[in-house]
DNA sequence: CACCAGGTCTCTC
DNA sequence: GAGAGACATGGT
């Protein structure tokens, strides 16, 4: 029994999705893979490349609605059983908990070349600010398409100067962006899909800004490259906790050691471990706070 | 005013 | 290669 979406779910540029024990909206967006969304009084509108959608809301339903649903279709990975894949991941004990929390995740399958200088904001960084930094490129070097930007092309950020990308708030990673998107106006990406996943890696990693987390990053969220596990902060606290005490492990070792484990699991089990951690400590720092202001 | 944020770069041993 | 420091910027 597999919970694949149907292609004919799809009419008059509406994806209704019914089954939705592997699409729940937030658990999608808010697993720090994407940046471009927002809020909505009945659900929530996220942008790709120079297109959008809403998410709606409709009783036990979630209606996708843009005026490029095949676009869409393959954007939140309809065609991709979920449902499976967690079966698959519950023989690890240390992932049940965590796969039910954050059941409804999907890996997006964004745009590579915007994945490419959204992680590089990422590096060093907290993601409400990488949001306002991404949205400010867009106003500054995105296409005007009618009412919202489109994320700017390679072509526009590599003619932007240094000055102009620090204004968006991009500080010292200004020179990264540029650098990148030249490379990327060149075809540094095209060369890609036809690498192994350890050269893609490489490849990437020969750009200034982008250190193993992030080219994992852009493989996992830009090209589902499914045997990558991007190791970051949060997942090494999860390394500590569940896999090994370790405290001399780099992070890339313990990515080497997640993905030897998991193997082409491993980009999803990233995503369960990684929503599942991030949210319940920042629950735990908002109620921490939360005393701290009743006490005051 | 320190410290932190989905790290990476540079310099040194 | 492994280990320290620096790094723009904005929020607490």
């Amino acid at each position: 029994m597999g919970n694949r979406i149907p292609m004919n779910g799809i009419s008059n540029n509406l994806i209704t999705i019914s089954d939705l024990s592997s699409f729940d909206p937030t658990h999608i967006l808010e697993s720090g893979q994407v940046f471009r969304y927002y809020r909505t009084e009945s659900g929530y509108k996220i942008f790709s490349q120079n297109l959008f959608c809403s998410l709606i809301y409709d009783n036990a339903r979630v209606i996708i609605d843009s005026n490029r649903p095949e676009y869409f279709y393959n954007y939140f990975d309809l065609g991709r059983d979920y449902g499976s894949i967690k079966q698959k991941l519950s023989v690890y004990p240390n992932l049940t908990e965590a796969i039910e929390f954050g059941k409804g995740i999907r890996i997006l399958n964004q745009d590579p070349a915007e994945t490419v200088i959204s992680f590089i904001i990422s590096a060093n960084n907290n993601i409400p600010r990488i949001k306002k930094i991404i949205e400010r490129l867009c106003v500054m070097f995105g296409e005007d398409m009618g009412g919202y930007y489109a994320f700017p092309t390679a072509e526009r950020l590599a003619e932007a100067s240094i000055e102009q990308l620090r204004e968006a708030g991009t500080g010292y990673r200004a020179e990264y962006i540029k650098s990148a998107a030249l490379a990327i106006k060149d075809g540094f990406l095209q060369s890609l899909s036809g690498m192994d996943t350890p050269t893609a890696r490489k490849h990437l990693m020969s750009q200034k800004g982008i250190g193993g987390k992030v080219a994992d990053c852009i493989l996992l969220f830009g090209y589902h490259r499914e045997d990558v596990f991007p190791t970051d902060v949060w997942i090494s606290r999860v390394y500590q906790k569940f896999f090994a005490e370790c405290e001399t492990c780099s992070r890339e070792q313990m990515s080497k050691r997640l993905v030897g484990l998991f193997g082409n699991l491993s980009g999803y089990a990233q995503q369960y471990l990684f929503y599942h951690i991030r949210q319940t400590q920042k629950n735990t720092k908002q109620s921490k706070t939360e005393e701290q202001n009743e006490q005051t």
